[in-house]
DNA sequence: TTAGTATTGAGAACAATTCTCAGGAAGCAT
DNA sequence: ATGCTTCCTGAGAATTGTTCTCAATACTAA
C-alpha cells in the first residue's frame, strides 16, 4: 500500500501540484483504509496522521485527485472515496434491497469483456464503478 | 410512457401505499423525463403538474419508489434518478474526465451476461448502475 | 358517507459541501 | 542554504442539500 501512496504523490507532483503534509495525509489514509470511506471519515483519520488538517482540505484534495484520475467516487447508499490502483479500477458493489449488505466484487471476466469493447470503441476507460440491486441469497 | 406511470403506480398500491396525487405527480414527471432528474428538478416539474407538491414529499416518494425498487439511483457527477422500467433495468453511463459529457449506452452481451451470472450465483439483480470514468474519442 | 389513518406542505432543523481570506509552507532560482 | 513568489492552508461563515415536525388534509375500506 506504501507503493500506493508513492505513485498517487508522485503523479500529484508531476501534475504541477505541491506535495504537501495535509495533502499526504489523506493519500495516506485512503492508501491504508479496506473500505471506500467518506470525507468526514477521512477527515478524521488525517487528523490521526497530521494534527493539522482541516476539513475543508479534505474535501479540496477529494477532488483533486478525482480530477486526475487517481480517486474513484463510488457510491453504495452513502459516498465513498477509494484510490484507483492499477488492479481496482472497477469498483464493483452487489447491494442487497432487504438486508442492505453491500459485497464487493472483483472485476472478472464479462467486466474486463466490456472494458476492452469500450476501449475498441474509443472510449479510454480509466475505472469506474457498478453498483447492482437485488436480494442476496439468503432474503430472497 | 404512460404506461410505466400506469405500471408503478399500480404496484405503489398493491404494496399497501396510498395512491396520492402528489405521488402521481413525481411519478409522471420520472416518466415523461429523457434523463436522469435529481430531487430538485423533479420538484420544479412536478409542481407544473399539479399545484400543491412539497419537497419533502418529492424526498419521500423517492425513497418510496426506491424502497420498492421502481427507481433507480444513478451518479453522474450530480445524483440522480430514474425509473426503473422492465427494458432498463440498467443505467450504463461513459463519462468523459475532460469535457465531461455523459453518454448513456445501451446494457447489451457482456452486461446481459454478467446479470445471468450473479442471478446463477443466488444474487437476484433487480436492476443497477454503472458508470465508467475515462477519456471519450475526442478527448484522448 | 363516514371513520380511521397514512400522507401532506411549510418551514425549522440538521447535515454536507463550498467559500473567504489572512497567514504559512513548497519549490524554484540563486 | 536563503529568500521570493505563489500555491496551499485552516477556521469558520455561508451556502446548499436533506430530513424532521406537526397540524391539516385526502385516501381507502366498510
Amino acid at each position: 500500500m506504501t507503493q500506493d501512496v508513492d505513485v498517487t504523490i508522485a503523479m500529484l507532483g508531476s501534475a504541477g501540484h505541491r506535495v504537501t503534509q495535509p495533502r499526504r495525509a489523506v493519500i495516506e489514509v485512503l492508501a491504508r483504509a479496506k473500505r471506500s470511506l467518506n470525507p468526514e471519515e477521512v477527515y478524521e483519520r488525517a487528523r490521526k496522521l497530521h494534527a493539522e488538517v482541516g476539513l475543508a482540505t479534505v474535501y479540496r484534495t477529494l477532488d483533486m485527485l478525482q480530477e486526475l484520475g487517481l480517486l474513484t467516487r463510488v457510491q453504495i447508499g452513502s459516498k465513498g472515496y477509494a484510490l484507483t490502483c492499477a488492479e481496482h479500477k472497477l469498483h464493483f458493489h452487489l447491494v442487497c434491497r432487504k438486508c442492505h449488505v453491500v459485497t464487493e466484487l472483483e472485476a472478472d471476466g464479462p467486466l474486463l469483456q466490456l472494458q476492452q469493447e469500450l476501449d475498441d470503441s474509443g472510449f479510454q476507460s480509466q475505472g469506474g464503478a457498478i453498483e447492482m440491486l437485488g436480494l442476496c441469497q439468503r432474503c430472497r
